[in-house]
DNA sequence: CCTACCGATCGGTAGG
DNA sequence: CCTACCGATCGGTAGG
């Protein structure tokens, strides 16, 4: 049955995604991944037909799971500030409730992939563009006036708190993140002209 | 000679680093990096005596590397504002001069490592650590009041800065993060009372 | 989805 | 610093 051999590569691909947040996506290894779903490799391996569709596979799932995790619940704020600031929030949060085993999957996947072209580092760079396009399109409806600027700062204060996290074990990055942000919205609540103080 | 062994060991680290920058610390395996110096496997693993040894030696490499460029010419500057100052646009600097053959040597092994407990993970915490309490001593020196707080935006805007310059190829990063920061330092020249505004 | 297998490469060793 | 080798694992295939 169809339904059952998707139901499977949804299994894999959750456990895929979770293994590859902590070893990689190059680390992620098809022998390791079915050793530990007790499935054989080549059973395994019939779901993708390659390594490569397999890390293009695991990228889809990481999308689906920061959108219903992340982007989804702050989408109930109203557009502008109120969701920037759910986006800010909620991504921390994210963090936080681990909803990857190793820490953001996306900073994991842009850090090993940033230098090697190719469909994989095309999937991990349409994902976090499309997170740090969320960011700015929030930040010009608030009326920020370099809107790019902003959502560049946010995007990271995320990654520091994620490395603060993963590296440290210190989870004052969160606090430090969320003021800055705080630090950063507050200011946009200010008279234009009280802008000009310090320049 | 030990003198020779020690120069063919130097050579060996240069070209480490440099394709650990790209291809992550695990990726950098002794076959690969024996053909590219034209050495055997075996002669070139004889330095070493270990994977794990050659990556921690790779990282000592790269610490050298990172002081000379970006730690070194800063500490010209006098302790405090202008030697953060220095430290954030050299780090910066360093990025588009492209001292790392793949961006920041630092932000990739920390996201490799950063959830897998052992003697590489320990060191590429300690070089890390090692920057951000620069950063923290000079933000202390400055007379900022939450000095981490600081030097915890800075690390950050680092980061996204490098990520936007190997992923998106996007030098606009490097403006973004130059302008948050000058943006915080001049904050810091305000009379105090003038923080209570937005709060 | 399985067993059985392939060539290539991995980290590492023996012995010089 | 070399040649020659080891067992283990890699991605992938044949055939069912």
């Amino acid at each position: 049955m169809t339904t059952k051999a998707a139901t499977t590569r949804a299994t894999i691909l959750e456990r895929a995604v979770d293994v590859a947040s902590v070893e990689g996506l190059e680390g992620l290894t098809i022998g390791r991944l079915a050793s530990e779903l007790r499935m054989s490799k080549s059973g395994l391996f019939a779901h993708f037909g390659s390594k490569e569709e397999l890390q293009l596979a695991t990228i889809e799932a990481a999308a689906a799971r920061f959108l219903r995790e992340v982007i989804a619940p702050a989408q109930r704020e109203p557009e502008g500030a109120a969701r920037l600031r759910a986006y800010c929030e909620g991504y921390l949060d994210y963090l936080q409730r681990k909803v990857f085993a190793g820490g953001c999957f996306w900073a994991a996947a842009a850090a090993e992939f940033d230098d090697r072209p190719g469909p994989v580092r095309d999937a991990v760079r349409a994902g976090v563009l499309g997170w740090m396009g969320e960011l700015e399109h929030q930040a010009r409806i608030a009326g920020v006036g370099d809107a790019a600027e902003l959502a560049f700062e946010a995007y990271s204060l995320g990654l520091g708190a994620n490395t603060c996290w993963r590296l440290f074990a210190d989870e004052r990055g969160f606090k430090r993140a969320r003021a800055a942000i705080e630090r950063r919205l507050a200011e946009l609540s200010m008279p234009p002209v009280a802008h000009g103080l310090g320049a």
